[in-house]
DNA sequence: AATTTGGGCAACCGCCGGCCG
DNA sequence: GCGGCCGGCGGTTGCCCAAAT
């Protein structure tokens, strides 16, 4: 290419816009359009190239643009489209009206993507463990348990986002039977009724995996009181019971690092995550 | 109260592809 | 077909501010 970058140029601004330079803008945009950006700060008599003119427009200025906080909606859409487009974040904002590409790609950045990292990642690590200990032995459940849970820790691997893709491919109707059953991401996850282990079959698999894409905020605490307090009322209903359905709010809300102790909990991590929304059996506590 | 840390967000940078002469 | 211009896009940076220490 070897183009010049188009700011190049002594004497042009750079950083935040003052209000005064939003105004100029704006009203040489409403009177005039925008036309040739390039030409467009010369015209307006603003010391900016075109192309800051441009972002700071498209991104900020423009009277259609949505400003705020996003809605639950607008943060599932963003999910889903993720999951079907990847980084195309333009496209993604094209569905999302008032919402601009660099909006979304921040709210991704800073916000979602952490929301995914978090629930995903001990599945990720289990996974892999999985796959690591059967090319070593064919049991799926043996006892060695020679990497510590620091090791599990220091050994997660990065989250490819494709792997989310394949380990949850939640379709559009998949969104939509989530909506329609009523699951409020919205509720803090270890209050009732959404016990944190239960016996039932109010959700679907289908359901599951849609949920998976929405993940609410995660409540750290939650696998730590489960899994170390050996006489609470949790612990126990597990133990009585021969099988359960790991219900969403588990899925999403809950984990503790701490909480894995040894490979045997790796594989119970591993159906854990891998089987959620079936009715599974326990293993051994 | 002062300092550090981390999150959120606006803006910048470099690359790409389409258009046009 | 080629090269330059331009708009658009996605990745990244850096500032600001609030929370934590």
């Amino acid at each position: 290419m070897g183009r010049a970058p188009c700011c190049e140029k002594m004497g042009l601004k750079k950083g935040p816009w003052t209000r005064e330079e939003d105004d100029i803008l704006m009203n040489y945009i409403n009177q005039n359009g925008h036309g040739n950006w390039r030409a467009l700060p010369k015209l307006a008599g603003l010391l900016r190239c075109g192309k800051s003119c441009r972002l700071r427009w498209m991104n900020y200025l423009r009277p259609d643009i949505k400003r705020g906080n996003f809605t639950e909606e607008e943060e599932h859409s963003i999910i889903r489209l993720h999951e079907e487009l990847g980084n195309r974040w333009s496209v993604i904002a094209a569905r999302l009206p008032g919402r601009t590409d660099n909006e979304i790609k921040n709210v991704w950045h800073t916000y979602l993507k952490k929301r995914l990292n978090k629930t995903c990642r001990p599945k990720m690590h289990a996974i892999d463990e999985k796959a690591d200990k059967k090319s070593e032995t064919n049991s799926p459940l043996h006892s060695s348990s020679e990497m510590s849970s620091t090791d599990v820790v220091s050994n997660l691997p990065e989250m490819d986002e494709s792997f989310w893709s394949e380990v949850f491919s939640a379709d559009d109707s998949k969104m939509d039977s989530i909506e329609e059953s009523n699951f409020d991401q919205t509720t803090d996850k270890k209050s009732e009724p959404n016990s944190p282990l239960h016996s039932s079959s109010e959700l679907s698999s289908s359901t599951t995996a849609a949920a998976a894409t929405q993940l609410p905020e995660m409540d750290e605490s939650f696998w730590s009181e489960v899994f170390s307090a050996e006489d609470s009322s949790v612990t126990s209903d597990i133990s009585a019971a021969n099988s359960v359905q790991i219900p969403l709010d588990v899925m999403e809300t809950s984990y503790s690092f701490d909480s894995i102790k040894d490979e045997d909990d790796m594989d119970f991590w591993y159906d854990l995550f891998t089987r959620a929304g079936e009715l599974i059996q326990l293993p051994e506590f």
